[in-house]
DNA sequence: GCTTTGTCTTTTATCGGCAATAGACAGATC
DNA sequence: GATCTGTCTATTGCCGATAAAAGACAAAGC
């Protein structure tokens, strides 16, 4: 089977959303840079628009046919790529399934299970093995070292070292540094979900990955800001697995953004170590509440 | 091909080196958990050994015939495993040769370079991306950053957090703790190697990493004892690549040690502060001085 | 003269297959 | 009764092959 085409698929419904929008399509190398994918990708696309009658292709000239329908969209399981595919599968073991520590975790059953071959599971075992939550056994088996208590406590000691030190580097960032204004749109974003808590609490997940992803860069180090990927992994299916009191819990959380906000505009050292301080401490202990 | 037999081979040539000490074998099992590999390993090597003539072997009989001979074992280039030869094949090529920052790395070309499957080189090239010196373009090539100058003060910046923070926590380990005899016996190295250090400075190498990675396992915390991984493989290739004045750059190190090791038995946080921060700085000197 | 398109080549992502290695289990041996 | 050996099975590590996707280059169009 080769090489899945969900890049293609992808692409193809992202540039389907853009046609129901503007009524034509621009240059194949624009189309291009617009969908992120390479002119092969977008020919093919073109293609196939004009394979279920949604467009007349011919050199330049583009016509959209008519409006697109649900039906012209791949299914959304076939957009995924393969490896987000193997990771919410895992995941779910993990987190989710009565997976014990110290479990072997066999490659073989894994690609049996999720249907996909063993080249891509050893692939991503090799990446996940950064998250800390498995190891490997040379020659052998994989190990699951559990999402415990202890991993938790190691995770958010090192998490609280990186952010103290990225937010004390993002005060000392110039006026004009651009992060400053994603700071600004950050915030607003706080405000707006605050004002309408009960419909938009669920947004804090994707909000809090952005906020703190933007402290974690201002320390311009690519280890501090890599081992957020670990952070912000391990936080986004908590998020996902664990509702209880979500409502409460995001609400705290964006309040106590606020506050840290407020203390990296005002520059001031104490104050940001403070708020800081602060908020991670609550997020440490939410963590290991669901843990228990 | 399928898999090397590398694993054989190794554990082939350090049971030949077991035999030159003592005239007998142990059981099966025994050997197995001496040479630490499986019973399958442990009779392939049996087999061998009574074919090249060094052994008659029934059952529980095992006699050793003659002693061995250089040509009984395998060529060392054999007994390594795959990565290591494509890690060294891979830095050679980063370190040594004209590798500017930027350059595009085809796994295709190396894998023939090398001679093995692509299947390798991925694999590898995903495990070694953790070392923050190449980056992926997901579906397109992977990207050299480069041992420059910014990488070396990123790596430093996260390994002096991590030290002092594991110095700190090392002092505060229990008398008893089996740490404190390590302690005690790679301090006796280090007086060994000073003492003659004209012929012994090369044994340094290998001793710094054995200080600071028990140094650093006083954290307790997986993320920062497997980030040390990172530092080890920069200083370990630094080292072997970089041989201008090594021998009054290991003295001087060596030294500090001492004082390093003398302030965590004083378990004065202070002095151990002092003493961390004084051998990093020089560390990264060196490591900056033949960047440039 | 710059951008677009047609065509072709190169490279990556993934699969299935096989030898090396690990590991399980029952019967044999001390 | 504990450990060892014989035998068999399961799993990993690695390879070559192939479709998807990227990308190079020249000719065409504005």
């Amino acid at each position: 089977m080769a090489k899945q085409n969900n890049v293609f698929k992808d692409a193809f419904n992202r540039c389907v959303k853009l046609l129901d929008q503007s009524a034509s399509l621009p240059s194949e190398p624009e189309l291009g840079a617009a969908l992120g994918v390479s002119r092969t990708t977008v020919r093919a696309i073109l293609t196939r628009l004009e394979d279920v009658g949604l467009l007349t292709w011919e050199k330049r000239r583009k016509i959209v046919l008519r409006k697109p329908l649900a039906s012209d969209y791949f299914p959304t399981e076939e957009t995924d790529s393969l490896s987000e595919i193997i990771e919410r599968s895992f995941m779910r073991r993990i987190l989710a399934g009565g997976a014990e520590p110290g479990m072997q975790i066999n490659e073989l059953e894994l690609a049996r299970e999720i249907g996909i071959g063993t080249t891509s599971v050893r692939e991503f075992l090799i990446r996940f093995s950064r998250f800390g939550l498995i190891e490997k056994r040379p020659n052998s088996h994989w190990v699951l070292k559990g999402f415990t208590r202890e991993f938790a406590l190691e995770l958010t000691e090192v998490r609280e070292m990186f952010e103290l030190r990225s937010a004390a580097a993002f005060a000392r960032l110039p006026a004009e540094h651009p992060a400053w204004l994603e700071l600004d749109a950050i915030e607003a974003v706080h405000h707006a979900i605050l004002g309408d808590i009960e419909n938009r609490y669920p947004d804090f997940s994707e909000l809090d990955e952005r906020f703190h992803l933007l402290v974690h860069r201002a320390s311009k180090n690519r280890f501090i800001v890599d081992f957020y990927d670990v952070i912000a992994i391990v936080f986004h299916y908590h998020y996902q697995w664990n509702k209880t009191n979500a409502r409460q819990r995001n609400a705290r959380a964006l309040e106590e953004h606020l506050v840290y906000i407020a203390a990296l505009r005002s520059r001031d050292s104490v104050q940001i170590e403070d708020a800081c301080r602060r908020h991670l401490k609550s997020a440490r202990e939410t963590l290991l509440q669901s843990i228990n």
